[in-house]
Parts: C-alpha cells; structure tokens; sequence
DNA sequence: ATTATATCGATAAATAAATATCTATATATA
DNA sequence: TATATATAGATATTTATTTATCGATATAAT
C-alpha cells in the first residue's frame, strides 16, 4: 500500500467535496462529474479532478464519479473511519463550544475528557463531558494513549499546557491560543489563529 | 500612497510576529532581529524579513527593527486602529464564544449586534451583546453601514443568512458554517471550516 | 585602524500549487 | 453506423511561495 502523500491545500479541499457530496447523496444523486462540483463550489474543474485523483478517485469519461463511491474514498483518505481519542484543556467559552460540537465523530475525532483548573468547573459536565482537574491529565493521557490534545486556554498558559501534553505522550496539538507553542519535532502543533484569519478578511474587504 | 499587495500566507504571519513583538516589547526590549523573531517563531530569517519588508518596516544591518516602530507598522497595516464594525448571526455555542471573545477589538473587528431567531435567546444579553431577532438584520444593517458579518449558524441556515447579509449591503462573510456560500462577486466569503483543519491535523499526526 | 561578524536588503533559484492543454473514451444523437 | 459532446486522465505551463545566495553596512573586537 503506497499513499501518495496529500498536499495541505488538497487536504483542506477534501472536507468540502465530501459535504456537498453527501448533501447530493441525499438528494439521490448517483454520478456526478468535476465540472459540476467546482460550479457549486466557485472552484474549476481541473482542481477537482486533480484533488479527487490525490484520493484515489477514479471516474468515467462523460460520465463522472459515483456519488457513493467518492464519499467512502474521501473518508478513507481522510481517516472517517477510525477515530482517534481526544482531550480539551480550557473550558472557557470556545473549549465549551468546541466540546458541544457535534461532527468531529464524523470526522475522526471525539473528545472523550476536558481539563480546567477552575474549583467551579471541576467535577461538572458540560454537554455530557466531565471537567477533570490538570493535574490529572497526564496520567489519564498515558493510560489511555491518547495521542491528540486541544488548547483552548487563554494565550499565557498555553505552553505550561502544551508541556503537559508533550509530557504525556501526545503527538498533536490543535492550539486556539494566540501564542506560538515550543514543542518537540515529533509532536505536531496546529494553530488556530482567529486573528490570522481576519486580518485576511479585513484586507480582501478593503479592495 | 501605493501600498504593495500583500499575499495571504504573509498575512496570515503578520498577526503571529505581532503577538511575539508586543511581548518582547513588555519585556523591554527596544532591538529585534530577523533570526531572533524566527527562531522564537520556528520559521526562518529571510522570510521574516521578506514579510516585514511587505510591512514597510526598514531595519539596519547588525542591529534589527526597533520593535515599537514593527508594533505600531503591523498595525498599519493589519488595519488594528480603524475598527470595522461587524453583526453576527447564530447564538449557538460558537456564536456566543466569539461574541464573547476580547481580542477582536484590538485586531480591527468590533461585533456590535448578534442576531437568532430562537425566541429563548432574543431580548437577552450574552456578554454585553443584544440578541436581536434575525428579520431586524437588514433594516439595521443598512442604517448602521455594517460591512462585516459573521454566520455562526447551522450548516443549513447558512445560504439564507448570508442572502439577509448581502441584501443588506454587507460586503465580507466570515462563514463558519460547514456549507459553501453563493454570493455575488462583489461580496468576499472566507470559510473557517473546522473539518478542514482537523483533517489536516490527524493528516500530520499520522507520519 | 583593521578585521570579524551579524544583520539587512536585493536578487536569484528552487519548490509547490494552480491552471491550461491535449488525448482518449463513454454515451447520446443524427 | 457515423458524428458530436462531455468528461476523465495525463502532461505541460504558469504562477505563487519559499528558500538560498550575495553584496552592503553598522557595530564590536583585536
């Protein structure tokens, strides 16, 4: 089995054919072509084509793709199937939002425990997920071998966070706050920067 | 004035650099150098440099960019002094944690208005913020010049959201809704789509 | 005063990604 | 049956972005 490694942008792009493509599931449709999915999605042909083929997708001339068939090769690519174990640390307003959201199980991940350190939020259940204490996430996290971490805490205890997770054995980290993490080059930090991604808003509105 | 057109992999930096400058400058540092913001970043120095030079900052050789003067050049240019003002729609979990959000001030974004349609939510305050019922959107829009909006709704009240949001004259989407949106030209989408990220995430973490 | 060094600024090269073009093929139509 | 057409797949081209290199210069050390 040799996989062709997937570029990031074509990664990013999977996600949006495989919405669409279940919506046009839904709707009955069987054999759908590149050309109509870049039309629904302000992209062009080709760069579908090329991204589908990244997957693994084959298609018939005239014809297209298979709805059906697509929509397993993107979640077999993307790894739909098996889902990887997850704890959040930071249950302010975004780790309660990213905790009540439903649709990482459809994408691979589940959240299976959240930490804080605030007394109030300990012990409680915030959409059916127990707040644990910090300190005990590095136990909990080598004895369950999770491997992702979520940060979710305010920019200056990011890293304390991050260090626990490195600590525990974690492999990737999603970090929300706005602070560049120092982790080992075996662990593999993403950040989610809001601030990033406004100032390119901002700057396509004022053209 | 002839501002260069600055991409968007540089735009999205310059809000990292700044966030390390801003602390750098608290610490009293007055100098700042190319490998020293690279190095604390994990990038490296010509790109620092080129991204600045983008800026406009004017550093000198051996010794750096004076680091109030970068503060005060990414502001510039990040539009941080002049704040847009923006509504958001969608007062689920998200919506109210990017209500909730400080920071959006200080990066030129001021979300003044939050708008449902549940009728447990309108009238009520979260964060300071009113929740207006979602058929006001237009008529305020439009009489407070409102450019910005952000969706924070279902995936399938999202297209008739962001058909208020251009009847109403506003020009830039931020769309977090996992659904693409058709808009006129003249109106700038930008998608924040969790599943993208997380793909790319468990992507990463899998080599 | 001379030399070494860190750094900027500019230019060039390499890499990655997007886009265009061409050929083959499956179906529909005349 | 022949022809037209929409489309996949492959290859080539262009564009965007990153990375490398080189000359100039400000400071520190000898």
């Amino acid at each position: 089995m040799t996989s062709i490694k997937i570029s990031e942008p074509t990664l990013r792009r999977l996600p949006m054919y495989y919405q669409y493509l279940k919506k046009q599931n839904e709707n009955g449709r069987e054999y759908i072509s590149c050309t109509h999915i870049s039309d629904a999605l302000d992209l062009i042909p080709v760069q579908v084509r090329k991204d589908l083929q990244n997957a693994g997708a084959v298609g018939k001339p005239k014809i297209g793709y298979e709805v059906k068939t697509l929509i397993e090769i993107i979640e077999d690519t993307l790894g739909y199937n098996n889902i990887d174990e997850a704890f959040l640390v930071g249950m302010g307003n975004l780790g309660q939002a990213l905790s009540a959201h439903k649709g990482f199980e459809k994408c691979g991940m589940e959240i299976i425990a959240t930490f804080d350190t605030s007394p109030l939020k300990i012990g409680r259940d915030y959409f059916g997920k127990r707040v644990f204490p910090l300190n005990k996430l590095i136990n909990l996290a080598q004895r369950m071998n999770i491997k992702i971490g979520i940060i979710t805490t305010p920019a200056n205890n990011a890293q304390e966070v991050a260090d626990l997770m490195v600590e525990a054995g974690i492999k990737a980290i999603w970090n929300f706050a706005p602070v560049h993490l120092n982790t080992p080059d075996d662990v593999y930090v993403q950040n989610e920067n809001l601030a990033s991604s406004l100032s390119v808003l901002l700057n396509k509105m004022s053209r």
